[in-house]
DNA sequence: AAATATATTGAACGTTCATTCAATATATTT
DNA sequence: AAATATATTGAATGAACGTTCAATATATTT
């Protein structure tokens, strides 16, 4: 009985709002009552969905890891090279950055060293990462297309590249310099496969 | 005329408060008064020696940064290919970590994303740190210990292989498994050299 | 219409924050 | 000892913070 419960909608609104000022004013100056402004309700209603700003945080550190996994939404190809292929468009291009702020992903990453909620996410969220790439060699190695001799620890170099590179690269304002450098990293990235 | 000026060293100790409590609790949550507090000082007088808090964090971004320069502090050696084997030794080992804490350098890293000054400071850190290493290279083909083709570009490589290796390693507790992949990684970056 | 669970508001709390400014203390020079 | 530049203190400011709690509003069920 009574009134239904707005729970999930609310609380992804809310995070949505977070996202969005901590992208613009940093995770430190985000608060409470500037995400309640943005979308005019009531601070004590942040509050009521979240216990703490603690847990808002969480919900950031959920809402943003979760865009990670987008890299692998690729067509359904039949041909897993293809899809291997695809997933490494993702990785080394723009839609990296269209997909989430680096910004606020380094922020909360650093709370990884003091928080170990959000340390365990973090590294879960790695794993899951690589553990995905891995599978999708073993798959084109299945077909032959590809003869790697251990798919884990070739997709584990894969990150640690892709990592390394918007590491630099987000520091990077030349465009065109960007592109290059992120080909670059590409082509290291592939010659791992072979 | 007057009293003698107190500016380097008291910046100095100040700058080194500050990074222990940065260390310890946060850059978000170590304020002016918590610095004071530790060295026993009046907060003003921290507001005397650095304009503004802002102020304070460009001063620890320097404090940070020239620590990084310290992985090139290997003993002279005639044999240019000695010194860059102790300089990956340096890279790769416990020695970054005693250097100085990451959760601090991600943390400002992150700033990097909405302030121009530590973007440029990081930029430039990177930068240096792979012609410096680029330069150690060509110094191993010159007595033709090494031939790499480009040397800037293996050191470029090898940055983004240590950058991204670090990324994940802070993540992990285990300490086998640390080193492990340390190693699976510092193997990989010398693979660049062949 | 009564009951009830959830949504939402609004006011208030005490704390901490960075920053300011004037006052005082302490060296160093003339 | 007078002058002076810098060191250091101490008090005060207003603003913003996260969090609390009680009150009210609004759906939904019986």
């Amino acid at each position: 009985m009574g009134r239904k419960s707005l729970k999930e909608p609310r609380q992804k609104e809310i995070i949505k709002a977070f996202y969005k000022i901590v992208k613009k004013e940093g995770l430190e100056n985000a608060s409470i009552q500037k995400i309640a402004e943005s979308i005019q309700i009531n601070p004590s209603l942040i509050m009521h969905y979240f216990r703490s700003r603690e847990h808002l945080v969480y919900g950031l550190v959920e809402f943003i890891l979760d865009r990670w996994l987008h890299i692998f939404d690729v067509k359904d190809a039949e041909d897993p090279m293809d899809a291997l292929s695809a997933v490494l468009d993702n990785v080394f291009s723009k839609k990296w950055n269209s997909l989430f702020d680096d910004g606020t992903s380094y922020s909360l990453y650093s709370l990884a060293f003091r928080n170990k909620t959000i340390r365990q996410r973090y590294k879960h969220l790695l794993d899951t990462l690589r553990q995905r790439l891995a599978e999708m060699i073993a798959a084109c190695n299945k077909t032959k297309q590809l003869t790697v001799k251990d798919p884990a620890a070739a997709a584990d170099i894969i990150f640690v590249l892709v990592d390394g590179a918007y590491y630099y690269l987000s520091l990077v304002d030349d465009k065109a310099e960007y592109d290059r450098r992120l080909a670059v990293y590409k082509q290291h990235a592939l010659k791992v496969l072979n």
